[in-house]
RNA sequence: GGAGAGGUGGCAGAGUCCGGUUUAAUGCGGCGGUCUUGAAAACCGUUGAUGGGAAACCAUCCGGGGGUUCGAAUCCCUCCCUCUCCGCCA
């Protein structure tokens, strides 16, 4: 695999300058069933800031940056950052104004030479320009990186329905769905099940990888692909998702793009000797799909699901979910993904949780709906409501899905834009992504709300057809 | 992995040998207009991004980075990517 990015500033690869324009060419190859125009819109909705986080909004807002930083809990010492914007207009108005001097002198050189003068003495006038000039570059091009770098670590800013709190405790709990199974006996949790029933495998797992990975057998391993093609199936079947089969292995372009790189570097596998990556979500090469590209608006919204397997180093995370499969380095999750233009990515973000809450619905799992608070939001999100799935076993909701809307968060690192037919000027698009859902905890929700006394697992209606057979049995391992 | 050819605006495609009338020709497409009952054709005009500036305007951008020069699409170094052929391979 090459190293496409080395020698190249992490600040170029993040605004690339080269706005790659033929996806506009592309359009008609995209037939329209494949367009969600099904998803009906409320356009002209409030509380949507399309300049977020743009260097001109923060230096117009720096008191509305500084408080929601301060209800995520973070820290960025915007003083700073604030005298180093102001030295670099200054630097630029500088440099500027002698590469102005610089054009014309060279004109007046190379006219004074197309008639045959002599144009030593104007040469040598510019001698020392050209060093001035270098100087001045050198001095911008550093401060310049320190203003990208404050920019790349600022968080998005919470939307104003987002509750201030500190923790997940501070989480609003915004609606739920079924009720939790009632059970004649005390009901186990899946990782006694899977290994009773014979299908997950730990020991093994750890032989050939570590901690944090699973083998299955048999109806374990075809339960799990029963799930992601159902979820398959309910995304791009009744909710209009266009399915896509990405790399799992991206550049650190790309996580720039989303915003897992600068910052989050440590909860990456990274490829040794190379500026490649696991993908810790199909978030990743889903959204940079469109990265430096203009979409045409009445493409808008776009709607993307992939089936991938993520990877997460799990740093930080010791001694927590040890047993089972609920927090693994390696796991399947369905994605989903939306391109949006700015006033709809609200209603959008609604469209969105409905659409993983269906697989839940369908499978007949009682969840729960919570609006994250400042504190437990993610650094690219204004907004985010995870779905949290009832787990009996464990006698707690865990959760299974989290849907966010990034607004022009991502869009401004990635360059995702839109144009409509006849403006002039690109917008930035508004995107979003959610789980729709994760296959793993999936399973062991199935698995711990559908067991039956016996140990074994009654299969929910809905996968009977994609595993042939009504009830999970106890199988023999070899 | 080896050899060769390439990378220029939404697309196609000149310019690169021999640096300065290139503020990137020309064509197509897009947008606006004239004409027309309407359309097509023809003709006329227009046509990107980013940054600085109240604005006029200015600066930067020919795959990325660096260098030479008063001045670089053009010369030098380096990296990346694409294509063709060969090798290997599911």
């Amino acid at each position: 695999m090459g190293v496409r990015e080395e020698g190249k500033h992490f600040l170029q690869k993040v605004f690339p300058f080269l706005p790659l324009f033929f996806l506009l060419s592309l359009s008609p190859l995209f037939p329209r069933p494949f367009r969600l125009h099904a998803w009906g819109v409320d356009t002209n909705r409030e509380g949507v800031r399309g300049d977020m986080l743009d260097i001109k909004f923060l230096r117009e807002n720096i008191d509305i940056v500084r408080q929601s930083i301060a209800n995520r809990g973070g820290k960025v010492d915007l003083a700073e950052y604030e005298a180093l914007d102001k030295e670099r207009r200054g630097l630029i108005l500088e440099v500027e104004t002698c590469k102005m001097r610089r054009n014309e002198a060279s004109k007046a050189i190379a006219q004074v030479k197309r008639e045959g003068g002599d144009a030593s003495a104007a040469i040598a006038e510019q001698a020392a320009v050209g060093q001035a000039i270098k100087d001045l570059d050198e001095r911008l091009k550093a401060v310049d990186d320190r203003v990208q770098e404050f920019l790349l670590d600022i968080p998005n800013v919470p939307h104003e329905s987002v509750p201030v709190g500190r923790t997940e405790d501070d989480n609003a709990v915004s609606w739920m769905w079924g009720e939790k199974p009632e059970f004649s006996f005390a009901p186990k949790e899946h990782y006694e099940l899977g290994q009773e029933l014979g299908g997950l495998d730990f020991e093994r797992a750890a032989k050939l990888s570590g901690s944090r990975f699973a083998v299955t057998y048999g109806w374990a391993a075809k339960l799990e692909r029963a799930l992601a093609t159902f979820m398959l199936d309910v995304q791009t079947g009744e909710n209009g998702y266009f399915e896509v089969a990405t790399p799992v292995i991206v550049n650190s372009t790309a996580l720039y793009g989303t915003g897992q790189l600068p910052k989050f570097a440590e909860d990456l596998f990274k490829i040794d000797g190379q500026e490649a990556y696991l993908i810790p979500t199909a978030e990743v090469p889903l959204t940079n799909l469109h990265a430096d590209e203009t979409i045409d608006a009445d493409r808008l919204p776009i709607g993307y699901c992939a089936h991938t397997q993520c990877f997460r180093s799990e740093a930080g995370s010791y001694g927590k979910d040890t047993k089972g499969l609920i927090r693994m380095h390696q796991f399947g999750k369905v994605e989903l993904v939306h391109f949006t233009r700015p006033e709809d990515s609200f209603d959008q973000l609604e469209k969105l949780v409905k659409n993983a809450e269906s697989i839940l619905q369908k499978l007949g799992l009682h969840y729960r709906v919570v609006t994250l608070c400042t504190g437990d939001l993610g650094f690219s999100s204004t907004k985010t409501y995870d779905i949290e799935v009832w787990l009996p076993g464990q006698d707690k909701y865990r959760e299974i899905s989290s849907c966010s809307n990034m607004l022009d968060f991502q869009a401004r690192r990635a360059g995702i834009r839109f144009k409509d037919k006849g403006q002039k000027k690109a917008q930035l698009c508004h995107t979003l992504n959610g789980s729709g859902l994760a296959v793993g905890r999936c399973m062991v929700a199935v698995l711990e709300n559908y067991q039956r006394e016996d140990g074994c697992i009654e299969v929910p209606e809905v996968l009977r057809p994609y595993l042939g057979v009504e009830v999970i049995e106890p199988i023999a391992r070899f």
